[in-house]
DNA sequence: GTGACTCATGAGTCTTTGTGATAG
DNA sequence: ACTATCACTTTGACTCATGAGTCA
C-alpha cells in the first residue's frame, strides 16, 4: 500500500520561490510525494441571494418596524393622561387660546368671506404659527444620547428600556413616563419627541383635532444592506471588545469610524423625525407642524432630510394612519421602493397591519383625506431616469415591457427621456397565448390575428422535435400572443339528442366550470367513465388541467361530462356499483379474516392435543426451537406466540390460559373484526 | 456621487393530449 | 383479448429580479 501526501504551495508571487514543506516525518517508508508548484489559487465563488436570505430580511425588516410602531404607540398613549394635558394646557398664554376661538367663531359666521381668502390669508395657519413660535421660544430642543437633532432615536430595546417598557409593572412604567413628561414642561430643554407629544396633548385641549406623526426608519429588506448592517455590527462588537479588553478603566471616547461605516449606519439607520398633523377646524384638511424647524403647511419640506417610507399618524383612541403619500415628492418613483413589494395578491402588509388600527366608520374627514392622499399620487411628477420608469404604476417604457407585455394602443406619448417616448402604464396589456386563454375560460374572437409572436418553448418531446425540424428547415418557431380585448368568453358546442362535442383528441376541455356545454352535465366521480360505456351512453372525459411527467404532456382527467338526461341514469349506475364494489370488498376481507381464524383455531387445538399427549415435553422443545428462531429474526414477538399462529398473532395475539376462555374471546374478536 | 449598462445568479414561470412492456 | 399500470430520457428552457462591478 502507498499513501499519497498532497502538499500545496502557496503562489510563488505571494509566498516567494516554491519549497517543499514535509507535512508529517513520521510517514511510511513507500510514500508517494507529488508536488504541485505555481497552484492557481481558486477564488471562492461569490454565493448569490438565496430565498432564505431573501425571507430573513423580510422578517427583520418587519419585526423592527412592528417595534418601532409599537414603541411610539406606547409613548403616544402617555399623552392622553388629564394630568399630562392639563399640565401643558396651563402654559398657553391667554392672548393665544383666546385669539383661537375668536377667530373660529369669525370664519364660522362668515363662510362666504373664508372662501374667498388666499392660502396665505389662512387664519389657522397663522395662528398656528404664532403657536409654534411661543413653543420654540418656551422650549429648546436638545439632543438626546448624541445620536440626532431630531428626536431620541436610539434602537427600540434601548429607548424602551429609558422609558419604562420593560417595567414588570406596567402602571408603574406608565406612571414614571407621565411625570417624567410633567417634569419636562417644568424644563427648558426638552427631546424633540417630548416637545411634539406635549405640543399635541395642548392642541387637543384646545379643541384642535391634532395628530402626532412620526417617520418609522426600520432596517432594510434588502439583502444586501442587512448584511452591511450585521457585518459593521460585528465589526463594532470585536472592537469594543478589544478595547473592553485593554482599557477597561478609562472613559470611553466616541469612536472614529472609516468612511464606509459611517455611510452603511446613515443608511441603516436614518432619523426617526416627529411633527404633527393639525385638521384645519373650517378647511377639513390636515396642516403639518414641524417643531424642529418651525415650520407649518410645508409638507413637502419634511423629506428634505431623506425619502420618508413609513410615516404613520397617532389619531386620538387607538387610531393609527400611514399618511407617507402626503410627504413624498416621487411615491412610486422613489418613495414605494423603500417598502418590501407587494405579495402576488397585490396585498400590502404595512397596510393590512395597520387596517387594525383604522376608523371602522370612516367620517367625511377620512374620506376626503383618502381622495386627497390619491390625488397626490396620481399628480406625481413623472421620474427622471430610466431606471425609475422600471415597473413605475403610472408610467412606462418599452424597452421594460416583458415578454408577455404589448403597448396597446401607442398613444398618447406624454414625455420623452433620452429620446424614449413615455406612455402611461394605462397603455401596457398583458397577452397570452389561445391555449393559456383557453385555460382561462376565453377563446380567441373569429378573425383575430396575434398582436405579437414570441418563441415558442418546447418543453415536450414532440414539440422539442417540431423545433429542430423547424431550425432545419430554417425558421424559428413561434407562438402567436392575444390581448384581452381580442377574446370573448368560451362558448362550447351544445350537447345535441345526448351527444357530446368532442375535441381532436376525444375528449372535452373543461379548464374553468364555465366552459361546460350547454345541455351538458359534469360528473367528478372517479371510475365512472367506466360506468357511462357499460351503458352504451355518449360520454366525453373531462380535461381539467396539464401535468408535465418524464418531457411528456399528461392531461389530467376529472371524470366525464354528459348529457343531462342521463345524469341520473349514469349516477344511479354508479351508485349501485360503488356499493355492489363495496359488498365484494367486505365479503373478501370477512373471508379473509375467517381463514386467518380457521387456522389460528387450528393451531390451537393441535397445540391442545400435543399438550395432552406429551406434555412437558412439548413445551421444551418449543423453546428450544423458538431459542434459535430468536437469531432469525430479533423481533420483540412472544416466541412461542410465533411458534404457533404466525402472522395471526402478531397482529392480535390473544392473551389465555385455558381453551374455554380462549374460544369466548375468539368468539368476540370474530364480531369485532366483522 | 449618480445613473446606465453588463454579467452572474437563483427563483419562478411557462409549457399544453405518448408509448411500449407487462401484469392482472 | 382487453385493460390498467408503470417506466422512459427520473423536465427544462427561459424570464425576471437582484446585486456587484465598471464606466462615463
Amino acid at each position: 500500500m502507498y499513501y499519497i501526501t498532497l502538499i500545496e504551495f502557496l503562489d510563488d508571487t505571494a509566498s516567494g520561490p516554491s519549497e517543499s514543506t514535509t507535512v508529517d516525518t513520521r510517514l511510511p517508508q513507500d510514500t508517494i510525494e507529488i508536488t504541485f508548484s505555481n497552484m492557481p489559487v481558486m477564488k471562492e465563488r461569490v454565493r448569490g441571494t438565496t430565498k432564505y436570505d431573501r425571507e430573513a430580511a423580510l422578517a427583520a425588516h418587519r419585526a423592527h418596524l412592528l417595534c418601532w410602531l409599537a414603541y411610539w404607540r406606547y409613548r403616544h398613549g402617555h399623552i392622553s393622561s388629564p394630568l399630562v394635558q392639563a399640565s401643558s394646557l396651563s402654559l398657553v398664554p391667554l392672548e393665544l387660546s383666546d385669539s383661537y376661538r375668536r377667530a373660529l367663531a369669525e370664519s364660522q359666521r362668515d363662510a362666504n368671506l373664508k372662501r374667498k381668502r388666499a392660502a396665505d390669508d389662512d387664519w389657522f395657519v397663522h395662528w398656528l404659527q404664532h403657536m409654534v413660535e411661543w413653543w420654540r421660544a418656551r422650549f429648546q430642543h436638545v439632543i438626546v444620547d448624541g445620536s440626532t437633532d431630531w428626536t431620541d432615536h436610539a434602537a427600540p430595546e434601548t429607548a424602551a428600556a429609558t422609558h419604562g417598557l420593560n417595567k414588570t409593572n406596567s402602571n408603574r412604567g406608565r406612571m414614571e413616563e407621565c411625570t417624567r413628561l410633567l417634569n419636562c414642561l417644568q424644563q427648558n430643554m426638552v427631546a424633540l419627541a417630548d416637545s411634539t407629544l406635549l405640543f399635541v396633548a395642548l392642541l387637543r385641549m384646545l379643541g384642535v383635532r391634532t395628530r402626532f406623526v412620526v417617520s418609522l426608519q426600520p432596517m432594510s429588506f434588502s439583502v444586501a444592506a442587512t448584511k452591511k448592517i450585521l457585518a459593521a455590527t460585528e465589526m463594532q462588537t470585536a472592537s469594543d471588545r478589544s478595547q473592553k479588553g485593554q482599557v477597561e478603566s478609562k472613559p470611553t471616547k466616541r469612536r472614529k469610524t472609516n468612511k464606509s461605516q459611517n455611510a452603511t449606519s446613515t443608511k441603516a439607520n436614518q432619523p426617526q423625525m416627529a411633527w404633527c398633523e393639525v385638521l384645519h377646524p373650517t378647511e377639513g384638511h390636515w396642516v403639518a407642524v414641524d417643531l424642529a424647524r418651525g415650520l407649518v403647511n410645508e409638507p413637502t419640506r419634511m423629506e428634505e432630510h431623506g425619502p420618508l417610507p413609513y410615516v404613520t399618524a397617532f389619531d386620538i383612541g387607538r387610531r393609527i394612519k400611514d399618511v407617507s403619500r402626503r410627504y413624498a415628492s416621487q411615491w412610486a418613483a422613489k418613495t414605494l421602493r423603500l417598502r418590501p413589494p407587494m405579495g402576488k395578491a397585490g396585498r400590502d402588509w404595512w397596510l393590512d397591519t395597520l387596517a387594525i388600527y383604522a376608523e371602522r366608520d370612516p367620517s367625511e374627514v377620512d374620506v376626503r383625506e383618502d381622495a386627497e392622499l390619491l390625488s397626490h399620487e396620481l399628480s406625481e411628477k413623472m421620474p427622471t431616469t430610466v431606471s425609475e420608469f422600471n415597473n413605475h404604476p403610472l408610467y412606462a417604457l418599452e424597452r421594460h415591457l416583458k415578454k408577455f407585455e404589448i403597448l396597446s394602443p401607442r398613444e398618447p406619448v406624454i414625455g420623452h427621456i433620452r429620446g424614449e417616448p413615455i406612455y402611461p402604464r394605462s397603455c401596457v396589456k398583458q397577452l397570452h397565448t389561445a391555449e393559456a386563454w383557453l385555460k382561462e375560460g376565453r377563446q380567441i374572437k373569429k378573425g383575430e390575428m396575434p398582436v405579437k409572436e414570441v418563441k415558442s418553448r418546447a418543453v415536450t418531446l414532440l414539440s422539442r422535435r417540431e423545433q429542430v425540424m423547424a431550425q432545419m428547415e430554417g425558421y424559428e418557431k413561434l407562438s402567436g400572443l392575444y390581448g384581452y380585448w381580442q377574446t370573448e368568453p368560451y362558448a362550447a358546442p351544445p350537447v345535441v339528442s345526448g351527444k357530446i362535442p368532442k375535441n381532436g383528441y376525444g375528449n372535452i376541455d373543461l379548464f374553468q366550470p364555465e366552459m361546460l356545454p350547454p345541455g351538458g352535465v359534469h360528473l367528478p366521480q372517479r371510475g365512472i367513465a367506466k360506468i357511462a360505456r357499460k351503458l352504451d351512453i355518449d360520454y366525453a372525459e373531462a380535461v381539467t388541467g396539464f401535468d408535465f411527467q418524464s418531457r411528456h404532456c399528461i392531461p389530467v382527467v376529472t371524470g366525464i361530462v354528459v348529457a343531462a338526461e342521463n345524469e341520473a341514469l349514469v349516477l344511479d349506475a354508479w351508485r349501485a356499483h360503488e356499493h355492489a364494489r363495496f359488498e365484494k370488498e367486505r365479503s373478501k376481507r370477512e373471508k379473509a379474516a375467517l381463514k386467518r381464524w380457521r387456522t389460528l383455531l387450528h393451531g390451537i387445538s393441535i397445540r391442545d392435543r400435543l399438550q395432552k399427549q406429551y406434555g412437558e415435553k412439548i413445551d421444551d422443545m418449543s423453546v428450544a426451537m423458538d431459542d434459535s428462531g430468536d437469531e432469525d429474526n430479533g423481533s420483540g414477538s412472544t416466541p412461542k406466540s410465533r411458534s404457533l399462529t404466525g402472522k395471526m398473532y402478531a397482529t392480535n395475539p390473544p392473551i389465555c390460559d385455558n381453551s374455554s376462555d380462549l374460544s369466548t374471546q375468539i368468539q368476540l374478536a370474530l364480531v369485532v373484526d366483522l
